[in-house]
DNA sequence: CGTACCCTTTATCATAAGATGGACGTACCA
DNA sequence: TGGTACGTCCATCTTATGATAAAGGGTACG
């Protein structure tokens, strides 16, 4: 190897496919080098520490840790870490909870070569790096009303996970009449009318995932 | 190239990142080699009209055309054509109507190198592969107990867009009592309790999608 | 210091959803 | 041909869900 001054990239994503084309595609320009790759979230933070990559591309949905608790960690003892979310995931959600967490940049997969090239330059040079759909995703999330309460999470999960509202004020250890009305400000939240439209736009938004 | 007596390759996969990896996996084989690439269902099929190559890589979830119609498609002209899935999606539904449409073999993207590429030759000679874990799967939905019916199908796909009871008798042309039977088999089938839990075990076994 | 504000909690009332039982037709098999 | 299994359809009864109003408790801010 030994590209002097390239930069050097910390890889982390759960499929050894992406992997191998992320490398692919960064060891064929002369001013990039492949440092690391890790295929979970402790094993990126692990990387990171072993490393100190100049740009990590980081994929959100991985075993054991997820991406973002992943950044939080490693921003924990670098706060200039400069790292760039790979995801195939564009709930809002998703997006500002990852940016949030401290990433320059946030790429979907299907993005062309180019962008992520660019991109993975331009957070190398201090930059930050939002595509225009990605930025469209985020004011979305600014403009559709305040957020969910921590006890309104709790409730949407439960409700995702399909208990019924007199289970899940056993779990909670509150009365059904109370967990109607969190539900009931969780669908005005969330602009929908019952609990099955829930479901589908938290899936959609990212608040909440299956499995 | 003119890698003489190379396995070729086509790859259908809507992320160029994905596309990437492959290729540079396969070109580094002596005995493979990328014959060309798609984005797309419909790109897939008009590649493979004018490749006909030996082996076939195709995503699930592609724009335009999926990938099952995709194989649909092809084999309709090429009954002997090789295809393997090559997916994120471990829903026991997709499985079952990927290799119920044609393919040879069904790979999760989390699957080391080495399994793809032993897929690729295995399937090039005329074999099947289906790793354990992915025929754990299809068995599973062999003893999950009858299939929908068209018209379930139909109700359940209402329900996952959020439409009441009322209102998916209006777009059916039904009473709302006869949705209530269907729900009711619908539910039985499943093997669940009400609409929510049957939104999010049919986006688990992928009987419908988001979106 | 108090006064908003929001989260949390509760009870009551109207409506929607699920359980049950059964009718009709059709495809399939003995 | 006779049965039988299944999909489609409907009405009635019971239960769960959603709408509404409103009180206590914490906290930020003037």
């Amino acid at each position: 190897m030994s590209k002097e001054g390239a930069i050097r990239i910390l890889i982390a994503d759960d499929h050894p496919v992406v992997r191998e084309g992320l490398a692919a595609l960064v060891e064929r320009r002369p001013d990039m080098t492949v440092a690391g790759e890790a295929g979970s979230g402790v094993e990126a933070v692990a990387q990171f520490r072993r490393l100190t990559p100049d740009v990590t591309l980081m994929d959100l949905r991985m075993p054991e840790l997820g991406g973002v608790a992943a950044i939080g960690q490693i921003r924990a003892d670098f706060p200039a870490a400069r790292i760039i979310i790979l995801t195939t995931y564009d709930g809002d959600e998703d997006i500002y909870r990852g940016l949030q967490a401290g990433a320059r940049a946030y790429l979907l997969k299907d993005a062309p070569r180019d962008e992520l090239l660019d991109a993975i330059r331009a957070v190398h040079s201090g930059q930050t790096r939002i595509p225009p759909a990605v930025a469209a995703r985020l004011a979305e999330r600014m403009m559709s009303g305040p957020d969910l309460s921590p006890r309104e999470i709790e409730v949407l999960r439960s409700i995702v996970a399909g208990r019924s509202n007199r289970q899940i004020g056993a779990d909670l250890a509150i009365s059904e009449g109370t967990v109607k009305a969190h539900i009931n400000s969780i669908l005005g939240k969330l602009g929908v009318s019952d609990r099955t439209q829930a479901v589908t736009t938290a899936l959609q938004r990212g608040i909440v995932h299956l499995e």
